[in-house]
DNA sequence: TGGGTTTTCATGGGCGTCAATGGTTCACGA
DNA sequence: TCGTGAACCATTGACGCCCATGAAAACCCA
């Protein structure tokens, strides 16, 4: 699937609904399933979300030995029970259910952020604290990073 | 990939356009995708920028790890959440956007440095003390460098 | 080697298309 | 019959596409 890069604010409208950004469907619809699977980020008040392919890893059996220890094992089990599964309306837009709003912290806008693979969708607000720390923790410590070699990726 | 080498100074338009000096692109569209990857350099006031192969290199690196974020884990998100994809128009030219030009310090013309498989942006300006100090530090030191003996790449 | 010619690349601006958004209607189930 | 949600349509504003221009470098030939 093509990389889901960058960050898109869209507007919530009263509906519920927002546009998911034209880049984030493409690669979406390219994956079986027209729309996306959401559910509650365990670590963040934010929303993760993911295609179908993304999805099926995490249901299959294979994909709690890939991703996850026993204990996060459980992890999976929570995710898939608290996943939606949200479909484009004609216009490419998704409605949010109540519930992951109110995780997530959401308002009037929604940030969808590319993590390669999957993405999230934040409060702007919210996440540009989030980011803010991020990148002076890393500063901070000096970060490097080692890249995996050429090939390998 | 073709090696990206050399300085090129080109100047950002109206629109926020700025052309993509031709060897960058001819090697950058060899990639795979007819654009770059941009982020911030966390490192210096200027963008970091690539194309598709080297950041699919990131994603994979990351997707492995993902939810067990220890502290360098944090830093490969950094880059993937942060980074925009920028097509080339027609002319070969990308948009900066804002949030991108602030943290570069960009206004008129961007510099384009080339580092091998990546390449940087620049505010000519400050890249020209960013290399004068560069320069000044390792002459103090009196660096030297062991090059790998001819054949070894 | 020098001058003239041609091609390529960087730049600027106008215009059309499409993505994002908002509202209204329609279908269906309670 | 009412409420809910999905499809339909209309608006607008940003972005990509196109062409036109200028400058510089590569090329060719005498």
């Amino acid at each position: 699937m093509a990389l889901l890069v960058g960050r898109h604010v869209n507007k919530i409208d009263r509906k519920g609904r927002v546009s998911v950004p034209k880049s984030f469907r493409d690669a979406l619809n390219a994956d079986g399933f027209a729309g996306v699977f959401a559910y509650p980020s365990f670590k963040y008040a934010a929303i993760d979300a993911c295609g179908e392919a993304f999805m099926k890893r995490l249901s299959g059996g294979v994909a709690g030995l890939d991703y996850f220890s026993d204990e996060q094992d459980d992890l999976a089990l929570i995710i898939l029970e608290n996943a939606d599964r949200l479909p484009f309306d004609t216009e490419g837009r998704i409605v949010l259910p109540g519930e992951l709003m109110e995780h997530a912290n959401l308002a009037e806008k929604a940030m969808f952020v590319g993590r390669g693979a999957q993405f999230r969708i934040w409060d702007p607000q919210d996440y540009e604290r989030h980011r803010h720390q991020a990148f002076e923790r890393a500063r901070s410590r000096g970060a490097t990073l080692k890249l995996p070699s050429e090939g390998e990726g």
